[in-house]
DNA sequence: GGCATCCACATTTTCGAAAATCCTACGCTC
DNA sequence: GAGCGTAGGATTTTCGAAAATGTGGATGCC
């Protein structure tokens, strides 16, 4: 999202770290974040930490309570149901405003998008981290592009900001490899009926893709894999 | 929104110190914020007006420009427009939501809300401030009340930012007092449905609702009440 | 013994100045 | 005269320390 671009300040070097730290599982769902162990992560002052901090409570990775700092925010099987939940229909409008709007050059991407993505190897837990890395680069590069020509710049930038914060539990998800589900079959099946036309059956299916995720991650939480 | 319970750190009072003056219109759209101005205008060091900066720009109120500081975020019809669709999605579906799971508590709240509300004078350019700004908080209220029994913190969240973003453009209608609207009647007319537990019916008249506004405001631009 | 109060410590929050960056205008070259 | 590079000034960003606030424990009182 900014990850990449957010890099001309120490701020925004911090919000990177900080948030790498926090979807990584470095830093803990609940554990109390202080400064003087961030200055230390960071390198760097006080002030563009807190800044990081500021920005990751506005997005929901972390809490603040006045004058005891800063904490990361905690996972929860209602917060996961709600984010999909808001997730579907949000993204679901925005899929189907893209079908209603978007031109052969969107179609053009969504293919461009989902062949790449195709193309790699599968996150697993045996990969090493760069390819996996890569594979979610290239996952979220596909949702991205699906939802480009829906022509609201906010649905976007919600579905984005929801995007990330899904993905703390989607992590969760990808260390146990035994899957049954064939993830780019579901993904494929979304682009057909995209290209053709079918705003109805995109939108189910991407509701679907969700959903199944969705109950992969509950199924873990409910087998004890929040603690720690 | 945050306004009232937000003052255990001078960064919340900065916050709500340029959260008000940018509603109110002292700080232009566009216009380029100063520390300088703003550390006189809030009456405090420079680390917490940044820090409440920071938090207008993820809101949406400002926009950051790395090393060459912040501005106030301009207004447009697009992003009207924009706005207005989502949250036609967003508080169409979370009313649908409340509708669905509200018991006679939230009816109560409900019909409480709009009491309060209905019995205030309506909103008018001669009226004191203060009487103005007592009806638009009985008006938020009352559109917290519908969606409060939705079950999904997300979407609340997600509807009052919306809500306070619009809130920008709906203050630039008000200050023209001939509009052909009985809004009591509006919101009237949406709360019936609603104890009438008719989603269909809550829902279309609440896109109604939000519409006109949108197309009052969309009318004040277009003659040019956008420029200064 | 239970409860409130106060003190010392740990931590956050804020300050004021230093460092870094950007913009402007000037002068120099071609 | 136009273009390029550069010093000066204005502004943001960052730093390190001071002030403010919360925390936990010890003490004294009922």
């Amino acid at each position: 999202m900014k990850d990449r671009a957010e890099a001309r300040t120490l701020a925004g070097d911090a919000y990177a770290v900080i948030h790498r730290a926090i979807r990584s599982g470095l830093l803990k769902p609940g554990q109390r974040l202080r400064f003087a162990d961030l200055q230390a992560l960071c390198g760097m002052s006080v002030s563009p930490v807190r800044e990081a901090l500021v920005r990751l409570t506005a997005e929901g990775f972390t809490v603040s309570d006045d004058h005891r700092g800063f904490s990361v925010a905690p996972l929860s099987i209602a917060e996961l149901l709600d984010i999909v939940g808001t997730r579907k229909l949000l993204e679901g409008e925005a899929l189907r405003l893209s079908i209603e709007h978007g031109d052969s050059a969107w179609e053009g991407r969504l293919l461009a998008a989902h062949h790449v993505m195709s193309r790699l190897p599968r996150e697993r837990d045996d990969l090493p981290t760069a390819i996996r890395e890569d594979w979610d680069l290239r996952h979220a590069d596909f949702h991205r592009v699906l939802i480009s020509a829906c022509r609201s710049p906010i649905l976007i930038e919600l579905c984005e900001k929801l995007f990330v914060r899904a993905d703390r539990y989607r992590r969760l998800s990808v260390s146990v490899p035994n899957q049954s589900r064939d993830v780019v079959c579901e993904h494929e099946r979304i682009m057909a009926f995209a290209l053709d036309r079918n705003a109805d059956g995109a939108v189910a299916a991407l509701k679907e893709h969700y959903q199944r995720t969705a109950d992969a991650v509950e199924r873990l939480f409910q087998e004890g894999a929040l603690v720690d």
